[in-house]
DNA sequence: CGTACTATTGAGCGCTCTCAAAACCAGTGG
DNA sequence: CCACTGGTTTTGAGAGCGCTCAATAGTACG
């Protein structure tokens, strides 16, 4: 096992320049020098506004992306003209890691609201990582991350209710805007209906109607785009009740 | 970019006792003597029994795995009892993936069939990594990949009928047969109907009402593990009609 | 203040699930 | 060789969740 030093969140915020890359998508095992020379391949994020394209599905892999600040959708056009999403990501996710082994983008990537986008050329990473063996294991450990999320995704769409659909993906965003330090209970949402909707599986009006309920049972005051969490551990007792094997509810 | 030199798969297997692994995962780009380097961390694959597990969930992370024969498969078991499947694992298919982050396994691996199964210790294949720079280039390229089937596994779970998923799970099987030099039109099930339907996110019923089904429309043969695929455009043609972006048919 | 878009609400239907039972298969022991 | 047993697979009947279709309401923008 490599050797790494350990140091805290702070300060890497406070050695790097771009600090919101490395400190969030990188936690901790960088030395503060390392992390300056990570710092020197990335370049300055470019301000996109809502609907600009990060990157487009078929296009060739250069750079993997940081979201700095706003939010992302990822998803694979269809040929009919519709889309599937496949994820959401806010600021400190990396996106554009499915697309190193064919080095093509095969989803595009479109900013939801007005965003800072870190690039980082994914070749000099390469390099680096070969040199700093903290720096490749925390490559290798967001990879890893992005499987383990995937396949936990697999689960919700596998075998879960749309009501748990719903909950686990506010659940989830709220978990996300906790650890970048922003109001779990209270934000906005800067998808539409129909974006939520497709990302979890479901028609627009499932959608709408859960919102409906939720806010009937007290769970959440939700105005729009804008959405309050009034009972999170209502909410989080909607996804963890035991499901049997194969049945949807338990009939004991 | 690193440079590196492609050699062929034959050169490959020549010249690595342990073939199966590095010439599988690592199809390309390997020196010969660094595949040798590889192979000497390779521990030698002990064979394993139905229902043995290779893993468990919870488990410390140490070494990933490749399957060299015989099938495995993933899944996390459930508070009360039941399972989760994720994936089914053929040939030349590393497992473990998910678990570097967190260096413990999240799931367990079963194997369904006898089969061996290589250990690679994964402390020292990132060591290895470091030093050969397009080693590092192939385990970003495995890392990727299997994000990228995830995502594909996303799309099937959350937009396609009970159809097309058997199909295209059948598909998928007979191509990951085809690439291991199998045949891809005959093969034996490793799973039983449960698993497939657990996989999938369908019914036990729902999955024998299909394979009845497609063999009344002449897709397929079917009794009860074996599996000969008659028509594999049919099949194909199961899965590659458009789909609005909301709706699950086209009422044109 | 229209126009276009997004979101909500209602009614009815269909796919897939659940429940139930029969058929089939492999292994065991009489 | 056959009955017995536990498991898996198949088949049938009915129900429900979430979808489709359709109409209304709310919002953004020129």
């Amino acid at each position: 096992m490599q050797e790494r030093k350990v140091i805290s969140f702070e300060s890497i915020r406070v050695a790097c320049k771009n600090c919101t890359l490395t400190a969030l998508c990188l936690p901790m095992g960088l030395d503060p020098a390392d992390v300056e020379r990570l710092d020197g391949i990335v370049k300055r994020s470019r301000p996109l506004h809502r609907g600009d394209d990060v990157f487009r599905a078929g296009e060739r892999f250069r750079n993997l992306y940081v979201v700095k600040t706003g939010s992302v959708k990822t998803y694979t056009p269809k040929d009919e003209g519709g889309e599937q999403v496949l994820g959401f990501h806010l600021p400190g996710e990396v996106i554009g890691l499915d697309a190193i082994e064919l080095e093509v983008h095969t989803c595009s990537a479109r900013v939801l609201e007005t965003s800072a986008i870190c690039e980082v050329p994914f070749s000099r990473l390469e390099e680096l990582s070969s040199l700093i063996p903290s720096l490749q294991h925390q490559m290798y450990r967001l990879l890893s991350k992005e499987i383990h999320q995937d396949t936990e995704m697999l689960l919700l769409l596998g075998k879960r209710s749309s009501e748990e659909r719903l909950a686990t993906f506010l659940l989830s965003l709220s978990h996300r805007l906790k650890k970048r330090g922003l109001s779990s209970s209270e934000f906005h949402l800067s998808m539409s209906r129909h974006e939520i909707s497709n990302y979890l599986g479901l028609a627009v009006e499932t959608i709408s109607r859960l919102f409906t309920r939720f806010h009937e049972e007290g769970l959440l005051d939700v105005r729009r785009k804008y959405v309050r969490i009034t009972d999170i551990d209502g909410l989080e007792a909607l996804i963890s009740h035991a499901n049997a094997p194969n049945t949807k509810r338990q009939y004991t």
